[in-house]
DNA sequence: TATATTTGTGTATAAATTACGCAATATGAA
DNA sequence: TTCATATTGCGTAATTTATACACAAATATA
């Protein structure tokens, strides 16, 4: 038998997430059949030279104009049937992008790329959503040992945001006061002279992420837990 | 451009326990170049009808015989230049087998495969070392919160055993007095009438891996920690 | 029968998690 | 200005979990 005649696609779940919307995905409508007019994840064919990550981020570029800020192998996906067209393995990804790059759309009309909110979702083409809820629980799972939740907030950041982030994350509430404890004991973070101003209470300090010193203490044998 | 001519290959990690020989992996000596006469992950290409586990299943059937008493994806390697003749993506995936099945080779010349010690392994073919690492890092992260160590063990197997096996696996001694009391609260195992007669000391009790159970207790939102 | 060896149980101490009280600092309305 | 309200920041008690280690029970062997 000749090499079978299986083609290679990447596919990312790209999370976003503002304060007020909590955690969005970035969907694209197909122009084609099958599933002409659904909604799916960004993706698309491998290209011979390029690594993976790059087809994911020149994929993510071409169809949607965002860039992100952090990817990360997710799976692979390759059941026979998953395409009625033909064989078709995915390896999918997911990716994380700040607030402050959530809006531009660069590349395409805004018809054709849009933000979702995670619990307002289409029906998806594919077997998309089977992905979007691998990545999900990727997610909740990786927040809570490696420091990646920054990269869906800006550079600064307060602890309410960042406490924030989490329980949006997670889905459940946390306790304020001992996520602060538990997060600042990490000793990654540093506390900018900025506060806060124009909300309600007393102002919160900015915060920024240091990523130095996590590379350092985690050569230490430091563990990161939230 | 018409479909790239990419390749899809699965490759496998399978790892093996004896309580007197602690850890080993399964390899097979490659017949031809590249790499001819090297050790290599027992591999190939996917068929274009089959799924990508009954691929791996197939190949290390073909190549070494062996029988995988657990498999899981563990993650595909890309990049361009891995394969010095063409563009080749595997997705690697690792495996257990129990210690009863750990000797047989029917399917070929005990030349082509053989189970190597884990901390006496031949230089290996194409990035097969990376993966193999990546597979272990795995293995010891699983295995502290998935009931998978059982798959390398008999049916029944005693407290000494399955602790011997955890020491293995993370490569640092645990007290075994507190292991035993932290395994026995997840309360997963059934205790056998059987004693293990034969050794030194005062003989232990045969415990089983109660699967139901474990699934009952995942569902109520147990977790498994070791 | 004595000694060595291994299993099984318990317990004291340290560390981490959880729940929550309250002062400090801001805004906005009376 | 003063008071009510909102939010941050700090602390502490109670609970749970982890760690270290003592010792009795059961067996093989010298």
């Amino acid at each position: 038998m000749a090499t079978p005649n299986i083609s290679l696609t990447v596919d990312a779940i790209v999370f976003g997430y503002e304060p007020k919307e909590g955690l969005s995905v970035l969907l694209v409508k197909r122009k084609y059949p099958p599933f002409k007019g659904r909604w799916a994840i960004p993706g698309g064919f491998v290209k011979e030279k390029e690594s993976l990550e790059q087809a994911v981020e020149r994929e993510l570029e071409e169809e949607t104009g965002v860039k992100v800020n952090y990817l990360e192998q997710l799976y692979s996906f390759g059941n026979p049937k998953r395409d009625p067209r033909s064989r078709i393995v995915t390896i999918a990804y997911y990716g994380l992008v700040r607030s402050s790059n959530f809006e531009l759309f660069a590349a395409t009309d805004a018809e054709d790329a849009q933000w979702f909110h995670l619990h307002e979702l289409p029906k998806l083409a594919f077997d998309h959503q089977k992905i979007l809820d691998y990545a999900l629980e990727r997610l909740q799972n990786k927040v809570s040992y490696q420091p990646i939740g920054f990269k869906l907030l800006n550079e600064k950041f307060t602890m309410e945001e960042i406490h924030h982030l989490y329980e949006v994350i997670y889905n459940r509430k946390l306790d304020r006061r001992n996520f602060r404890k538990k997060f600042l004991k990490l000793d990654i973070l540093e506390e900018l002279e900025e506060k806060s101003g124009g909300g309600r209470g007393r102002p919160g300090s900015y915060y920024r992420f240091d990523e130095k010193k996590y590379l350092k203490l985690e050569k230490e044998g430091m563990s990161f837990e939230v």
